[in-house]
DNA sequence: TTGCGAAAACTAATCGTATTAGTTAAAATA
DNA sequence: TATTTTAACTAATACGATTAGTTTTCGCAA
């Protein structure tokens, strides 16, 4: 049996999301992944630059994951029911591949031209969730971007294990994304005010 | 002139958190402090353990200096105010400690119970600000994890700058913050309705 | 089929960082 | 002043990433 026989790219990316999963992307390294492989590491520089273009490769990967499945989740839905769907989805990519999630939230470098072209589509796909709601533009981003900060919040605690007590944490989600809701209806009814909210919030 | 005169591990910290704070925690590592202090990197070793135990102790230092902004913030006021007093603080405490904030959520030992300690009382703190509202206790303890995730989300992904779009952060924050309010408002009178409420969240 | 050139593996070496071992000097104390 | 302890130091080790240089294998054209 000859030696040669595999190793692409692909295949790299695939065993180095596996460990960054399963071991966390702290463990990801050329060592172990080089083992995982049955390579010697430096066999790995032919197909990819050092670790930290892997890792970069992993973001992109996880930011286009995460937008797949809320892609998915979105479609056929709207208003609430789409918020509710999207951000279920959104935990459950976080769930199911926490290292790549990770790697898309501690990228390497955030100028990166795919990356951001990634992350612009997930926007984009809120905005459109969002449209249903007939927000002026400009609270609508600040929606988005409080929804985001909301999943992430509580997805990458959960992953740190933050939820100390003893309680159902689908549950906690599901609240905080209703309350979130229930918010975004009180403000429609009263975008004006929040339009000449001061840095003060008041 | 003694080689001896400084050295202890306040000075040690404190060193630490001002590399953590100004280049990042990634940035922080034996060689620089050491070099910092003035020191040769095996000295550090008379004062702690190691990196690791360095790392713990700066984000138990987080925790306990996130509490004291927002006690600080807490006192005089009470509901909305509250938590738009507290979550300002918090935001605060990220934007002029973003090492040592980062050091205390990704810290090597969860199990440690100095750091427990002090996360516990930034839950007690807020919970006592949500009594105002006479929350039934378990959704009461749903909505600091909520609140916790909002935090926390949006303080980190300003901190890696993912708010890419051109329009005011504060703001930003102020909406969601107030979003947030309003929606436990609307989940107040209708505590029944989400008690009850399966995983589905519907 | 054979032999050439490219691709991709390998070994060996280098570098940077954390850490340990063992030594020595300074400070505290008796 | 002599002794003990503390905390610095130098030297050495270990490990991970990476580079240099070499060799093997594969695909393809003569």
């Amino acid at each position: 049996m000859s030696r040669r026989m595999k190793l692409d790219l692909s295949i790299i990316l695939q065993k180095a999301t596996e460990i960054a999963d399963e071991q966390g992307l702290d463990q990801l390294s050329i060592g172990l992944l080089a083992e995982k492989l049955e390579v010697r590491p430096p066999s790995l520089y032919n197909h990819l630059d050092g670790l930290h273009e892997l890792k970069q490769k992993l973001a992109i990967q996880g930011v286009k994951k995460l937008h797949e499945y809320m892609l998915q989740a979105a479609v056929g839905r709207s208003s609430d029911d789409a918020i509710r769907a999207i951000s279920k989805a959104y935990l459950q990519l976080v769930r199911e591949h926490p290292g790549l999630y990770d790697a898309s939230t501690r990228f390497p470098d955030a100028n990166d031209k795919e990356l951001q072209q990634a992350q612009e589509s997930v926007v984009q796909l809120v905005l459109q969730v969002l449209d249903a709601y007939h927000l002026q533009e400009e609270i609508a981003i600040h929606m988005v971007r409080g929804l985001r900060s909301i999943l992430h919040g509580f997805s990458s605690i959960e992953q740190i294990g933050g939820f100390g007590m003893p309680l159902d944490i689908n549950k906690s989600f599901s609240i905080l994304i209703n309350t979130f809701i229930e918010g975004i209806h009180a403000v429609m009814d009263n975008e004006d005010k929040y339009m000449q909210m001061n840095e003060a919030g008041e």
